[in-house]
DNA sequence: AATGAATGAGGTTTCATTCAT
DNA sequence: AATGAATGAAACCTCATTCAT
C-alpha cells in the first residue's frame, strides 16, 4: 500500500534495530544516520521528522499485522485452526524477526504524539476484534466452548501471546520461540475447545 | 525492609506520577523538582542519582508485589480462591492507584541500566512462579484441571491481568477496572476448573 | 542596462515575494526553490549565491527608483510639482506593488554584506540629492520657503514618505495608500510652499 | 516597572550590541553567551527562550520611550517646546547609546512572532498619538498652524527622527547626530509654527 | 536541608552549498 | 537545464549533574 524507497526503507530498519538494541532513547538522529553511514541532515532528505519515521514504521508494521489476520481469516478451517494461525504467525513473525518484538512493547514510549499512539491502539485492536469474532464463530459452531465471553477469550490469546514474547524477550531469547508458542497454543486451545 | 525519608517517599510518589503522565520521557530531574517545589540540587540531597530514585521506586514496587503474593499464600482457601485473591489484588492496586500502572508499562525504559531490569524482571519472574506453584497445588488437590502445564497456566493468568490493565489505560481509564477484573477472573476461573 | 534571462526574473521575482510574506528569515533557498516549483541545485544553475540573488534585486530596485527620479525631473513642470510626482509615483509603486516595500525596511538585513548595504544606501542617497537639488531650484524660482535647509527638505519628505508606507504595512495594508499619501502630500506642499 | 536581577540586565545589554554589531542574524545564543562569558544553557537559566530576552529587551525600551514622552508632556513650556524636547530627547539617547538604534531598525526581524511586533508597533504608536495630541493643543493656543492634519504633523516629526538616525547610523556615525538633531529640529519648527 | 548559577554532552532541525548523474 | 542525495556548520534547546554558598 505505503510504497517506501529504497533509502526509506533502510532508514525504518534501522529505526527497529535500533529500538531492538536500546529502546526509544537509543534512537536518535545521530545513532541512526551513524548506523546507515550517512549525515543527520541527509535522514531529513527522505523523511521530514523523527516523528515520520516512527509513524512509517508503525504504519508498515500496521499492515503486516493487518495482513496476517486476513490471511487467518481466509483459511479454510475451524475456528480454532483460525485462531492458531493468528498465534503461531504472530509468534513466528517476532521469532524471525526479533527486532520487531521490541517495537511493540516500547508502545508506551510513543504516547507523546497522539498520532502514535492511536497507530499503536488500532494494531492491537483489530486483533482483538478479530479474534473476538472467531470465538463468536466457533461458539455457534459448538467447536468453542460457549461459557466465555468472546472478548475474555481475546484478552486471554493475545495476553498470553504478549508476555510469552516478552518473556523471550527479558530471557534475553534464550528459548526456541516458536516451540514454546506452540506448546502455549496446545494449552490455551485446550482449555478454549468444547469438551 | 528498606525505610525510606519522608522527602524520599515524596520523591518516588513524585516519580510515579510523572511516570503516569507522559511515561518515562516526562520524568526529567527538573520536572521532578518543580513537582515537589524545590531545587533540583535539593533532589540530590535525596538520592545520588536519577537512576537511584528509579532504583528505590522499583525495589518499593516489588515489595508491594511480594506482600501481595505473600498475603494470598497465607490464605486458608483453596488454590483458585488463592489465584483469585492474586489476580483481583493486584489488579484493585491498579485500580486504586493507577499511576503504578503507567510503571509497569514503563518496564522496557529501564533497559538500559542492568540493575533496573533485573529488578523489573525478578518481579514478575515471582509472581509467575507463585502462582505456578499454586497452580501446582491446585492439581495435586483435583481442584484445576490437570492438562494444563503450570506455567501455561501463569502466562494465561498473568498475560491477561497486564493486557486488561494496558487496555484500561489506553482506553483512558474508560471502564470499571475492579468490575471488569471481577469478570474476567470468573472467565479464567471457569477455564482453570477440573470439570 | 542589466539583462535577466526569465528563470532569472523569476526567482528575483519569488525572492521578493518572500521576503514580503516573512522577512529575510523566509527568505532561503529552500522556500524559494519550492516556490518555484524547482529543485534547490536548479538555483545555483541561475545565480552563483543567494547573495547574488539579494544583489540583483537590489540592482533592479536601484534602477527602477533611478528611473523614477530620471522621469520626475523630466517633467516641464515646477519644483514642487516635480517632488509630487516623486512622492506619488514612488508610493504609488509601493500600492500596486506592496512586495516591494517589505525589501525596503529589509534594509538592515543587507548590513552583513558590504556590497548590499552600499547598494541600498546609493539608493536612498540619489534620492536625496535630487530632492535636495530640486528644493534648491524651487527656492531659486521662489516657488518653495527660503528658509528651509535643502537637505532638511529632502529628510523630511523621504521621512515622511517612508515612515507613511512602514505604517501601512503594519497596519497590514488596512487603509488606502495612494489616497493617503495623497493627503499627505497636499501637507507636506503646503509647509514647503512659500508663503 | 519590571525589575531583571543582575544577570539579566547584562544578558539585554548583550544582546543590543549584538544587534548593533551585526543585526539580527549575529544574535544568536553562542555569541550571546560567548559575549557574557559564560556556556549556552547558562543563558536559559534567567530567560526561558531566545524569545523571552528579545521580549524582555523590547519591553525596556518600550518603558523608556514612555518614560521621555512622559517627561515632555510634564513640561512647563509651549506645544512647540515639548515637541522639541521629544524630538532631541530621543535623538539624544541614540546619539548616547548608538546600540539602541539599531535594535529599531531591526524591527522587521521581530514580525515572526506576533507579540515582538506588537510591542514594537505599540511603541511607535504612542509616539505617533502623543506628537497628534501636542499638535492638537499647540493649533488651538494658535502657536502651531492650523492648516495641517494632526496626524500629518506627527508623520513629519517622526519620519524626520527615524530617518536622520538611519542616515547617521548608514554613515557609520560619520556626523555629530546631537548637533544635526538640534539644526533639524531648527527647520521642522520653523515649518510648523504659526506664521 | 536547600539553593542559584553554571556546565558538557547531546538532542532535533535548518541552512547554503556541492557533486554525480 | 535540472535533479536526487548528500554534507559541514550552526541554529535553539534540554539533560543530568556539580559547586560554592
Amino acid at each position: 500500500m505505503t510504497a517506501f524507497t529504497t533509502r526509506q526503507q533502510e532508514i525504518i530498519n534501522a529505526t527497529i534495530k535500533l529500538i531492538h538494541e536500546g529502546g526509544i532513547q537509543r534512537l536518535t538522529m545521530k545513532n541512526l544516520s551513524k548506523r546507515l553511514g550517512i549525515s543527520e541532515p541527509a535522514l531529513y532528505r527522505h523523511f521530514e521528522n523523527k516523528m515520520a519515521i516512527l509513524l512509517a514504521m508503525l504504519q508498515q508494521f500496521k499492515e503486516r499485522s493487518g495482513n496476517h489476520l486476513a490471511r487467518a481469516r481466509a483459511l479454510e478451517g475451524s475456528s480454532l485452526e483460525q485462531l492458531g494461525t493468528i498465534f503461531l504467525e504472530h509468534s513466528g513473525q517476532f521469532a524471525t524477526n526479533p527486532h520487531m518484538a521490541a517495537v511493540v512493547f516500547s508502545e508506551e514510549a510513543f504516547q507523546d504524539d497522539s498520532r502514535l499512539s492511536e497507530l499503536v491502539f488500532s494494531v492491537m485492536d483489530r486483533a482483538h476484534k478479530t479474534i473476538s469474532e472467531i470465538i463468536g464463530e466457533g461458539q455457534m459452531q459448538g467447536t468453542i466452548r460457549s461459557d466465555l465471553r468472546q472478548d475474555h477469550g481475546a484478552l486471554l490469546i493475545l495476553g498470553s501471546l504478549r508476555l510469552m514474547v516478552r518473556r523471550w524477550r527479558l530471557s534475553n531469547y534464550a528459548f526456541d520461540l516458536k516451540q514454546e508458542s506452540q506448546q502455549v497454543w496446545q494449552s490455551l486451545s485446550t482449555l478454549l475447545r468444547n469438551p
